[in-house]
DNA sequence: TTGAAAGCGCTAACAT
DNA sequence: ATGTTAGCGCTTTCAA
């Protein structure tokens, strides 16, 4: 019998087809004639559909250009195969190397590893929540995060993760309740300034972001004061160039000229990443004194185009390919409760280039 | 009365509320007393809700750290504010400056931008079809995709889009069903070697990825080959190093060293990228010709970065600030209904840096 | 091997 | 101003 109510369905449903023209799994179903719980067979691969039926469906679904809406199948399901790599920050060159290693791991573990960048301005923790809840993820790493976290903001994460390419320095996690894989800044910073200290230096610059961001500046620039303090190098102000940016080169070539007219008396330059290292040179080189004639410089990070550079930089690299390597390892190992947290941290190595030459007395 | 199928169903959602234990808008409705629509309400900014209910429910929701499921949001939802902007290859460092620029643009007009990375493998069509359906996108911005649609596979996208840095060059699409933003590869390439014939360079060498990938590199390679033949100079295939990517420095040093291995005697060299120039710059230096003394070399693109090399780079400038703008203006228009298709073409800017000189004659 | 139907979490009618 | 309820498109029991 038909009623009322199955006449309001009907045109309700009309109008809603004409308004939205989407090939769904039902049109698909229709189409050739099946359920569609038998087109989901299909479309996941599951064994127990006859050879007739799949190759039918199939040829349906490319005749009418069928895609599956992934918000619908994320929703129903209640678990899935994805590990997260959630990046902070498009413009970090260090980045791209790491995220290919990673995506090759991840992919070779037979994971999927899905790639989504974030503003700056978000919080990458709840940006992760919200994530884990919409694609059932398993897993996420996450690249280029805050260095403070507390436990209650990490409890917003459910699932296993890994802070790739930073600590919890500035937080109070607990070692067993998260996992890191970095460098040690502080260190690395003081090798750099070491390093120069060696070959005769003493009026070190250094060519930093910010000196209390509570991340890596910080800890780079607190590397900085370490090494001069054991060498019994007095600290000088005067001597510190804070661009505000990793990544503006004008800005940089600006923090540097302003160092130079302020006080031009230094020998060498400690940049806390390559692309300031690059910005400095130049300033440098505009303002009459060569690299490394007249200023040696020395950087952390090791990027591709260092190398290409003249002169090459001479910075400490960092191993990206070990670094990707161990990211991928810990989390697997934690999804597969095969291990537990822990914080790993790398061995920067020196790349002697030829940004830097003993001071002559 | 209650019955079998109502003790049936209790059991079944105990049991999954135990095994996935997740706070959903239920939760938070049960938890303050309320139904889910009052709470989705609050949460979508319905004017409709009483002061103290939005407050008790926001309560709930920092208190049980609630976060909505987009998938489920999207998928009952016919429309939304969302454009995306799909991008094809995370290490192409041009990318970062019109990310910033059309993000800025596209939020200010009061649309939410999405980014989302895609691997070179994927096809940005299949995406960009499968995240309208999953996201009620309402418009697509394509960066760095295949320069050869066809009608057919366009029409796979169904909410309006522009193709940003590539042309349709190799493909099929008719001028009234596609827009899109770039610069003129070929004219570029051709004003590349115009300015270093015009330094009175006759041997002019080209450092490019592919001779026949159609796509950017074929364009630029037939730009080359035309400016050659406008001066009556005999292109010479031994003066061509292909070096099979963009971005791998490595191999762009090696091509080019076995380019002067085989034929040392250009005088000049157009890299149909920076980044290519940077490389080959130092390969040059490494076998002992310096630039631009012993050889000039033009690139395409203006990176931020060529400015502050030493030499400075001599390259034709994209301008980016423009194309972004254009980008999200032409998108919008289309959106809003208030433009047509169009593809719009950019010039592209010589930036005179330190790379070139006059061949002494 | 296939179909019918429940329901994932949410929004948007519609009812009150 | 608030509650009730019907699906969004899909997967997954369960039944046939």
């Amino acid at each position: 019998m038909i009623c009322l109510s199955d006449i309001r369905r009907f045109l309700e449903n009309s109008k809603r087809n004409t308004k939205i023209n989407m090939t769904n799994i039902k049109v698909v179903a229709r189409h050739c004639g099946v359920a569609v719980s038998t087109v989901s067979r299909v479309l996941n691969n599951h064994p127990d559909v006859s050879e007739d039926t799949r190759e039918k469906v199939l040829r349906a679904v490319a005749e009418l250009h069928y895609i599956p809406n992934t918000s619908a199948r994320n929703l129903v399901r209640t678990t899935s195969d994805t590990i997260a790599l959630l990046v902070k920050g498009v413009n970090n060159p260090f980045f791209s190397k790491l995220i290919k290693i990673i995506e090759r791991e991840i992919t070779q573990s037979g994971y999927t590893l899905e790639l989504h960048q974030m503003d700056t301005s978000e919080d990458e923790l709840r940006v992760g929540a919200q994530l884990t809840n919409e694609r059932k993820l398993i897993g996420i790493l996450f690249l280029g995060g805050r260095f403070n976290y507390s436990p209650e903001e990490l409890s917003l994460i459910k699932v296993p993760s890994v802070f790739c390419t930073y600590t919890n320095s500035f937080g109070t996690l607990g070692a067993d309740c998260y996992s890191s894989v970095a460098i040690d800044d502080k260190n690395a910073a003081r090798f750099a300034v070491d390093t120069l200290v060696s070959l005769g230096h003493r009026r070190i610059a250094i060519l930093t972001d910010n000196q209390d961001d509570h991340s890596i500046s910080e800890l780079r620039f607190q590397g900085y004061q370490d090494a001069l303090k054991s060498h019994n190098i007095p600290y000088d102000p005067s001597l510190v160039a804070c661009t505000g940016t990793f990544s503006d080169m004008r800005a940089i070539y600006r923090a540097t000229s302003e160092l130079m007219e302020r006080d031009n008396s230094f020998t060498a330059i400690f940049a806390i990443a390559d692309l300031m290292a690059v910005a400095a040179i130049k300033a440098l080189s505009d303002h009459g004194r060569r690299v490394p004639e007249d200023c040696s410089i020395v950087a952390i990070d090791g990027l591709e185009i260092s190398e290409y550079l003249l002169p090459t930089l001479t910075t400490l690299v960092q191993p990206v390919e070990d670094m990707g390597l161990a990211c991928a390892k810990i989390l697997i190992e934690l999804i597969e409760s095969r291990g537990t947290h822990r914080q790993v941290t790398f061995q920067t190595l020196l790349r002697e280039g030829g940004s830097v030459r003993r001071l002559n007395t």
